[in-house]
DNA sequence: TGTACATCAGTGAACGCGCGTTCACTGATGTAC
DNA sequence: TGTACATCAGTGAACGCGCGTTCACTGATGTAC
């Protein structure tokens, strides 16, 4: 053959990688096919010898971008041993995290995208969003049943969220980093309030 | 004149009502100008006598979109005299308004695209983010310094905003209702937590 | 060993389509003289 | 009173452009005989 051996799968994972960077960055429709190949050196015709759709690879994105969330939140927690779930919140409504949306959580960059999108990209995002709320129900201190974890959980994530998104929409900077700052205390509130 | 004095403001007022709603369904970019035209009865031609631009009347119509939900919730609070932020929470954190889009918060539906957009649009959704958080602020209950009352009014429409995203978003719609019950449970937390 | 063929990742032109914006034009009315 | 002109909201064709997707083709390699 041609190619290695792996090849085709390495492209593969290219064009997501650069999808989920792109998506985020400029919202899904606004990023054309031909763009992103061209993106990796290749031409758009190619495209469909890897995904049957833009739609596909869309939710390829979703999954990937939710897995790189997942893993930053999760090493703050381990490099933190306690005071974990501060740790994870400061990391996500970090300034950084705000300025940095291409790699970036997806549900702050994309969820009013994919609330619009197929059912396909919504059941992958439900996917992420149910494996990020496990990981800080895992974290919140105090002793509490699994049911109530889940649920301050929730409400946790969607504070970060929301917080990212109003810091990152705002025109005025110093509006964005109280937004931010109220957000960790608040989420920080939320976290410890059965402990 | 062939019309009337105050048609052609009329009609001005009845496009950006038409853009408010399909922009926040739809998106400010998946929503073409003549489309737009259209849905009241006209062609695109006629768009540039009332506009400068599309991002002209889409910050038009994002003012007038933050309006709406100002004086939703400003009803709400009204209306129940005492326990006032606790009806604000739940008529912003309905199934209702999760299910209506095209006439809900323009944050929940927009604030990614605003957030690429440009200044002329944050600007505009930074002003009604301000007044509702205002709004919030005036409606919480405890003694509070102004300065408290805006930095809990921050966080309380931070969450307020990313629980009815995430609630949009996700596939599952039991998950979608718990999304929306944890998020009234932890804003009304929040919301009284000095008190 | 040499030749004919199969494989397959990637190419590039083409498809029909909708986009934002421009602009010469229409036609009903009010105004000037 | 009658006529010529100005006003102006709206029309509709055209501009250059990028979109998602299709498809006949390329060309380097491995395989069969």
């Amino acid at each position: 053959m041609r190619y290695d051996k792996g090849h085709k799968e390495a492209t593969r994972q290219r064009i997501i990688e650069a999808a989920a960077a792109r998506f985020r960055g400029e919202g899904i429709a606004a990023v054309g096919v031909a763009n992103l190949m061209s993106d990796i050196g290749l031409t758009q015709g190619g495209f469909y010898n890897h995904f049957e759709s833009k739609d596909d690879l869309a939710r390829e994105a979703i999954m990937l971008a939710w897995q790189g969330t997942y893993e930053r939140l999760r090493k703050a927690l381990e490099r933190a041993k306690h005071g974990g779930i501060e740790a994870l919140i400061d990391t996500y409504l970090s300034a950084s995290h705000r300025n940095r949306v291409a790699e970036g959580c997806v549900a702050a960059a994309l969820s009013a995208e994919i609330a619009r999108g197929s059912e396909s990209l919504r059941e992958a995002f439900s996917e992420g969003t149910a494996q990020t709320t496990a990981l800080i129900a895992g974290a919140l201190p105090g002793n509490l049943t699994p049911k109530q974890r889940h649920g301050i959980a929730m409400a946790v994530l969607s504070s970060l969220v929301g917080t990212l998104m109003l810091a990152r929409a705002v025109s005025d900077p110093a509006m964005s980093d109280e937004l931010l700052a109220q957000g960790r205390r608040a989420a920080l509130a939320l976290a410890q309030s059965a402990k």
